[in-house]
RNA sequence: GGCGAGUUAGCUCAGCUGGUUAGAGCGCAUGAUUCAUAAUCAUGAGGUCCCGAGUUCAAGUCUCGGACUCGCUACCA
């Protein structure tokens, strides 16, 4: 195995646009917060990287919104993250942004590179162009109608009536959302990066030199490798981002994707002038924590850019997670469904530990995995009050009532001090194992059964009774007792780094560093603890009962937002309503489209005729609950092709809020072929 | 539909390159105990390892087929 002399770790950069929620802590900053505290702890050369990914259409959307500048948002969300970490003591060396000065000259720096060594190629296309405004328009600044579903204010990448996915070019009558004039096409040049160029590298390096990659990582970047690999555009129109440092690029800006990653090398740049040792030495071991949908940009897209550049190191690892549900469903911060973690550190105040442990040993490292608030009290009272704080309690307990709280002397240690004491350096070792290879619940498991360790200790040695007879013996138990006390603070440290604070200060030590982890002679005898305090109190059933009511009514109240039903369009002239034709009809056959699973094929008579259409339902209908339904079918609705199927006509249905369809039928029986208007 | 990941005790998960009675934590039952936040310790119950076929002396572990869940992707009036 390969040796490293240092240790560069980056975490995925929060987009800032919201607060951060359980989810991207379970996915990627516990697990993160663990690995560099260990490896600090263990004295290792280590810098932990961050910050927010300030650029991007989303973030320009929600300013216009609200009324405010892009830089207010990322500011407010910036400072609202940063100090969210921080409180729940996550340890970033340094938590930048990507709107720093020195982001925008390396990002620039790192751009003219590339384009100096060809590393691009170039493409003209037809974009629309806002000329009130004087700005190219993103596919989400058009509004228009959408040609397929024929509703209003379909965006130009998406409709979200109907989830078709538009190009802007394609929409009816489209609008500029910024000064809401009709945009004019206008030529628009961009830079692509040929990833296929990379793609022999990329191959033998992931798929032939990493095999040890998580399976999830592995599989999706084969998956991606052997799809073939598309050139990708680094550029965007937008006047919100870091501007191309190119001629004829006025108005133009680095695509976000491309632009947030290299906000790693920002950051180390600005912590610490030798960030080329980092960066640039063959002997860093560079890892990128992540969740499940930024694969692709960390073991494809940015080891190509950093290849193209050249002179930099790629990632030894990146461990990946999935997904955290809450409570049964996908958490969404469209939905307000989440549990924030600046609102939780104000209800659930010193409890920062209970969360990062829940979130450890729960977390998704193998498959999405559900957080529920009856799983962490479950946790908190059975694992961390009665199992670590217990131990710790009577630990300390035992030594004021037995020896004022001065730490006995040991005697002649039994056979059985023994075996118990030789268990710490084995379970030291397997605890190092575990966090080295990212199992970062396993190794929580090794560390509290330092805690299991200790109680199962007490409850054999039993010093409550053998202070009755042999009080010397006692001397040597707690002795132990304690020797295990001090070894458990050192190991829950990485997950726990405020309650191992709380246990120093009980025993009225200094932290010890992690080479005393697994010997019995840390404790020094005579020395003076401190007073004991519970490290973990119980959580009762009001406390979690009142944050599910939070959730509920957060939900509600987005529903109830949410509800809100479209204005009426414009009016029309009868005439143009009676140039529509409308019948009652009646589905005969119904079968799904092979290869598709949205879209059902509907033999339908029409009265006029018996013909076939096809309609995306297949989603809320089963063909056979179909067969035998009237319907009502627009029938003189130009004829399109789907899947190679002539469709002809179009089966109305209502569309709740969701997008949810359902079929419209006639009050009762009547001849298929019965006109409706 | 294509691709990727997953499916093991009531719950959350381990089971590496196939090899004795399939493991852990929580929950549950019984017993012990009282130093400790009614905490702890011991013992036990509980599993057609998603289904089916195959390879093998031997399969949770390999091969093929199928089901379901999640994700990416395509198609959608």
């Amino acid at each position: 195995m390969k040796e490293f002399k240092r240790y560069l770790v980056t975490s995925a950069l929060p987009y800032a646009n919201g607060p951060v929620h359980i989810g991207h802590l379970a996915g990627v900053y516990i697990p993160s917060d663990i690995y560099v505290r260990y490896l600090r702890k263990k004295g290792k050369d280590v810098i932990w990287v961050c910050g927010s990914d300030e650029h991007g259409v989303p973030i320009t959307i929600k300013a216009r919104r609200e009324g405010v500048t892009p830089q207010d948002v990322v500011d407010k969300y910036n400072r609202i993250i940063k100090e969210s970490f921080e409180g729940l003591g996550i340890s970033f060396d340094i938590y930048s942004r990507t709107t720093s000065p020195v982001h925008a000259k390396t990002a620039s720096d790192f751009f003219l590179e590339l384009y100096k060594k060809g590393e691009f190629t170039e493409e003209t296309s037809m974009q629309y162009y806002d000329e009130e405004a004087g700005v190219f328009l993103a596919d989400r600044y058009i509004t228009g109608t959408c040609p397929k579903c024929g509703s209003e204010g379909a965006y130009g990448d998406q409709c979200e009536k109907c989830g078709s996915t538009l190009n802007a070019t394609d929409l009816i009558n489209p609008r500029s959302t910024i000064s809401g004039s009709k945009p004019v096409l206008k030529e628009t040049k961009h830079w692509y990066l040929p990833l296929d160029r990379h793609e022999a590298f990329l191959r033998h390096w992931i798929l032939d030199e990493h095999k040890e990659w998580k399976t999830n990582v592995y599989g999706q970047c084969k998956s991606w490798l052997d799809g073939g690999l598309q050139p990708r555009a680094v550029s965007r129109d937008l006047n919100w981002g870091i501007p191309v440092p190119v001629e004829g690029a006025e108005g133009k800006v680095l695509y976000v994707w491309f632009d947030a990653p290299i906000g790693y090398i920002s950051a180390t740049k600005e912590l610490t002038p030798d960030w080329e040792k980092y960066w640039k030495s063959e002997d860093t071991k560079l890892v990128h924590f992540i969740g499940k949908d930024n694969i692709v940009f960390h073991c494809i897209v940015f080891p190509a850019m950093l290849k193209a550049h050249g002179g930099y190191i790629l990632p030894d690892n990146v461990p990946a997670n999935e997904f955290l549900n809450l409570e049964g469903e996908k958490i969404s911060t469209s939905r307000n469904w989440a549990v924030w973690l600046n609102e939780y550190l104000e209800d659930m105040p010193g409890k920062q530990d209970v969360l990062r442990y829940v979130l450890t040993a729960n977390a998704p490292e193998t498959k999405d995995n559900d957080f529920t608030w009856k799983e962490f009290q479950a946790r908190n009272n059975n694992e961390l009050v009665a199992v670590l704080g217990n131990f710790v309690n009577r630990a300390l307990v035992l030594t004021g009532k037995y020896f004022e709280g001065r730490v006995p002397e040991a005697g002649e240690l039994a056979d059985y001090d023994r075996e118990v004491l030789a268990e710490l350096p084995r379970m030291r070792a397997s605890l190092e194992d575990n966090i080295e290879h990212y199992r970062f619940r396993e190794a929580l498991k090794d560390a509290m059964n330092f805690a299991r360790l200790g109680n199962k200790y007490l409850a054999d040695t039993e010093p409550w009774k053998v202070i009755k007879t042999d009080p010397a013996r006692v001397a040597t138990i707690l002795n132990t007792a304690l020797q295990i006390t001090a070894n458990t603070a050192i190991a829950i440290e990485p997950f726990m780094p405020f309650t191992t604070a709380k246990m120093w200060r009980m025993l009225a030590m200094e932290p010890l560093a992690w080479d005393a982890l697994g010997n019995s002679d840390i404790v020094p005898a005579g020395h003076a603890t401190g007073t004991p305090e519970l490290l973990f109190e119980k959580i009762e059933d009001d406390v979690i009962e009142k944050q599910l009511r939070k959730l509920e009514e957060a939900k509600a109240a987005n529903a109830a937002a949410n509800a809100t039903v479209d204005p009426q369009k414009d009016t029309i002239a009868f005439d143009d309503f009676q140039k529509m034709d409308i019948r009652v009809s009646r589905i005969v056959a119904a079968e799904k489209v092979a290869k598709t699973k949205k879209l059902l094929k509907l033999t339908v008579d029409t009265g006029v005729d018996t013909r076939v259409i096809v309609s995306g339902i297949a989603e809320y209908y089963k063909p056979e609950e179909l067969v035998g339904r009237q319907v009502l079918v627009l029938v003189n609705l130009a004829p399109r092709e789907l899947k190679g199927i002539e469709s002809k006509g179009m089966i109305l249905m209502g569309a709740d809020p969701t997008g949810k369809l359902v079929l419209l039928q006639p009050d009762n029986e009547v001849v298929n072929g019965s006109v409706v208007g």
